[in-house]
DNA sequence: TCTGAGGGAGAACGTTCGGTCTCCTTCGAT
DNA sequence: ATCGAAGGAGACCGAACGTTCTCCCTCAGA
């Protein structure tokens, strides 16, 4: 899908494009910030872009298919080989609600992207449907293994408390939004036992 | 805050636009639809929609204060006066998850905007925030008069729920969406006692 | 040594954007 | 009878949009 270089690997330019496309759409969103924004902060020339990229479109869909690897490679890395399957589903929840609580944190990446490009049929749509089914799956065999039950409705269950606390995380005070996605988390391990803590 | 016709009420040109403004908005983006658009379906001219606001952004924040007294009809009108208090509750779950059924349903209008304004100082960033806070603060109070304590937590936990389905309501199937949300409200209430229907 | 891709610099394309303007007509209230 | 707001029709503005183009330089592989 990324067409690179001929000769080998990223090309230091298309790098530094796309780096800053990430960043800059991730904070300010897609529609609003023009090609000018992102080749004028990512110190590339206007031909250089299309010269990567067949448009600003080929570009947004880069930079979701980075968030999309960034997001895999958080969960593979959160998983622990020998742990408890329900600690695996913990260290999840605890990576999501890291996230959450960082610097800089705007939402989900592809519900924000998704709010712009409400066309089912459109590409970038289409990308932000593909990675939320990977998503919901990985979520649902994780909670399967915990020996949650039913666990596809667990996932369902968990995916939903995801996206609140992705959608409110840059509204409302992220920790008490943490606190609640954990202690969600938390109940719908144990079976609603978790209602203890304030 | 609405600048109507100078003898008496709304002038049924600027109807016709905020109508046109709200369906289009909603179903299409923001920032994707120019004002032709709009002054071109409203069947006005581009003079009238300047004549009743001041530009695109005054258009907008007209949007969001239609859908948020919409919202407020929607759950003064769900709760009964002699009604136990957890059925109020159930209530409006019951209206939220009518809305994410029917057709035509693209999400939060509130969550949606705010996705396409990240600046929190912007008037119609600042304009969800407001409409989020009466929200939450509304649902703590139905949930605190029910019972449900620490109520404040309660209500954080169902508006994330709330967020997660109406982010998912138009991405995944709907139905799913709504069993889910619902299950959700009902553990939320009889502290977690409902894990039995699939 | 040559060749061709990568990249910089920048002009230019046509389109659309949000917004302002003038001119004319209709119509209700004073 | 008249005055002024509401509205239609449409020209017009400068700016930004995404995109394509030419020209030149550099540098690594054949």
């Amino acid at each position: 899908m990324s067409r690179g270089t001929r000769s080998g690997r990223p090309s230091e330019a298309r790098t530094r494009l796309l780096g800053t496309a990430t960043r800059i759409f991730y904070a300010e969103g897609i529609h609003s910030v023009g090609v000018d924004r992102i080749i004028e902060e990512a110190q590339v020339t206007r031909a250089t872009l299309y010269r990567h990229f067949t448009g600003k479109e080929e570009l947004v869909l880069a930079y979701l298919d980075q968030a999309d690897q960034g997001m895999r490679a958080q969960i593979t890395g959160a998983r622990a080989p020998d742990a408890a399957p329900e600690d695996d589903v913990r260290a999840v929840a605890r990576a999501i609600a890291d996230g959450i609580r960082s610097p800089g944190f705007r939402g989900c990446a592809f519900l924000n992207a998704v709010a712009e490009y409400p066309d089912p049929d459109h590409p970038v749509h289409r990308a932000v449907l593909a990675h939320r089914q990977w998503f919901l799956e990985t979520v649902t065999e994780l909670l399967g293994r915990a020996g949650i039950e039913p666990a596809d409705a667990a996932g369902r269950h968990f995916v939903m408390l995801r996206d609140g606390a992705m959608a409110a995380g840059c509204l409302f005070d992220p920790e008490l939004v943490c606190e609640t996605f954990l202690h969600g988390v938390e109940s719908l391990l144990t079976g609603g036992a978790a209602a203890s803590r304030a």
